[in-house]
DNA sequence: CATCGGTGGTGCGAAAACGATCCAGCCGGA
DNA sequence: TCCGGCTGGATCGTTTTCGCACCACCGATG
């Protein structure tokens, strides 16, 4: 009989590509997924992987084995969300996934509250880049701003939240030296994947310099308030911001929804009908300022 | 994340309903299986069985768990069939099961004739009681009596043998002293579970003890032969034993249809058509034995 | 052409899992 | 009432597994 945990580390190799990509997912050392894959090789008697010196690549046997293993994956995930659904108690891991920048700029003081409020139970805050994939139970709560509301898994229950605005920024000191007309060239402050919205104009200013890009949002915000140039924030980041300002002729445009995101069986447990009750009181609080309303 | 593997271990105790009974199926000490089954129940924060004395019972939590263990163990399998349907090598494992009497009575030279034309192949026979369960992949070939052909499983492939005749016999002494008008009682001999058959009859003897019972069909044929009283027996038994004869005045009757089965995929590997076209040709070469014909 | 980041592979000492064994409790039959 | 067979549980020495530190190799890059 085969070892099913060795089929974990197949699976792994299998979408990581390499034994230690898989080895870095697993939490192991490369040379434990290299003997376990080698194992399991010799109990079916076929060969899974071609060893190429670039990586680990499925042979036509691994694709069909790949397939199962996958199936074992989705049983062993409902097991564990099965399980996890009938847990009533309140202490035990929360999972919360958000952006980084809902996060840092809006919500932390309200995790840390919520923290505050129920210090039996143990909090993660996932705010990586990456969005966590609730039906793997990487997360049991998702914060997630949904533009377009087809978007949404089906097998996810949403509780819909405030809608959030967002507008063209510009650093107050800036503002105050074009219209004293510095030369200076001013730029569109742009994230590489994202570039220029549709509804963006400059309104008063005028762009004088070629994009400056960055790959986040927190280098975007350092760059504008450096008074490099303009670019478009959510409202509740720039109004919040005494060092930035709307430029002025520009308008509003509406960013998308704010959703609180839930996954069937995990749905039912106390923690998670806490903080997604806490969090939903909160952001209905948090509608104006999300609104772009807070300084009209 | 949880050990897939205890997920198998915790599979055997919910089937075997002990620690111990489940130790023994999977080949380890029980101590093994105690350890690994609190592991999962920790790393679930779930008690999925009730520790009494007289074993494990499943609680709630752990009927739910059941279900999806059982989906993986499924998936497991599959995976092992599927891989295993690839193997076209002579050389490997290959396993039979069949009933004791077929083994001892009429087979075990056949498969001994097909061991030594195929020395490579490693072959397992399982002849006990219990029929092993072709889908689990506990066996690679199942020769089978069949009395009703609907009662095939679906997923399974069959190959139709020759047709199995049992009759009536008595020892050839016992016969001749019921002539000589012995005044020992003279009895049934039945399986347990089995009783009369409805097609019996006594034909030139007449029953004047009371039935004897015995368990198993090794224990019928000593009774029989040690001269106790008549019995039914398949024709290839009765009559290739130079002590009984069959009971004059007596009829045969079909007990039913030889099947040499295998399962979807390991099918198409190459050590069981080797068998399976190996075993049908001998069986052909027994149908007037199987039928009760040799001494017509 | 040296370097750096990536790959798989290999020995060795530490850590974890395992098997053997013993114990206590329960239960039914001699 | 005692005994044997069953249950789960605890302990202890041994075996297996794991993580770490290396190595060789490859390709891109400065």
């Amino acid at each position: 009989m085969i070892d099913w945990d060795d089929v974990r580390y197949f699976l792994a190799i299998a979408r990581g590509g390499s034994v230690r990509s898989a080895a870095g997912h697993l939490g192991v050392n490369h040379s434990t997924v290299l003997r376990r894959v080698a194992r399991l090789e010799e109990r079916l008697g076929v060969q899974m992987f071609e060893k190429l010196p670039s990586g680990y690549r499925l042979t036509a046997a691994g694709e069909e084995v790949l397939e199962l293993a996958a199936q074992m994956e989705t049983s062993s995930l409902q097991l564990e969300t099965r399980v996890f659904g009938r847990d009533q108690s309140v202490r035990g891991l929360l999972r919360v996934t958000l952006t980084p920048i809902l996060a840092s700029h809006l919500l932390m003081p309200d995790l840390a509250d919520f923290a505050r409020l129920h210090p039996e139970i143990e909090m993660e805050i996932l705010s990586s880049g990456e969005l966590a994939n609730l039906t793997n139970r990487e997360a049991d709560v998702a914060l997630r701003v949904v533009y377009d509301r087809k978007t949404l898994p089906l097998n996810l229950h949403g509780l819909k939240g405030p809608e959030l605005f967002g507008g063209v920024y510009i650093s107050r000191d800036r503002l105050a030296a074009w219209r004293a007309g510095t030369p200076d060239p001013l730029r569109w402050i742009v994230i590489s994947m994202h570039g220029i919205p549709d509804w963006a104009n400059e309104g008063e200013v005028r762009i004088t310099g070629v994009p400056f890009r960055v790959t986040d949002a927190a280098a975007e915000i350092a760059a504008v308030r450096q008074g490099l140039g303009i670019t478009t924030l959510p409202c509740f980041v720039g109004d919040a911001d005494p060092l930035l300002v709307r430029v002025p002729g520009t308008d509003l445009h509406m960013y998308g929804t704010l959703w609180t995101l839930t996954q069937g069986e995990t749905r039912k447990t106390k923690r998670v009908r806490l903080f997604t009750e806490f969090v939903s009181r909160r952001l209905a609080a948090y509608a104006p300022l999300l609104a772009g309303l807070s300084r009209d």
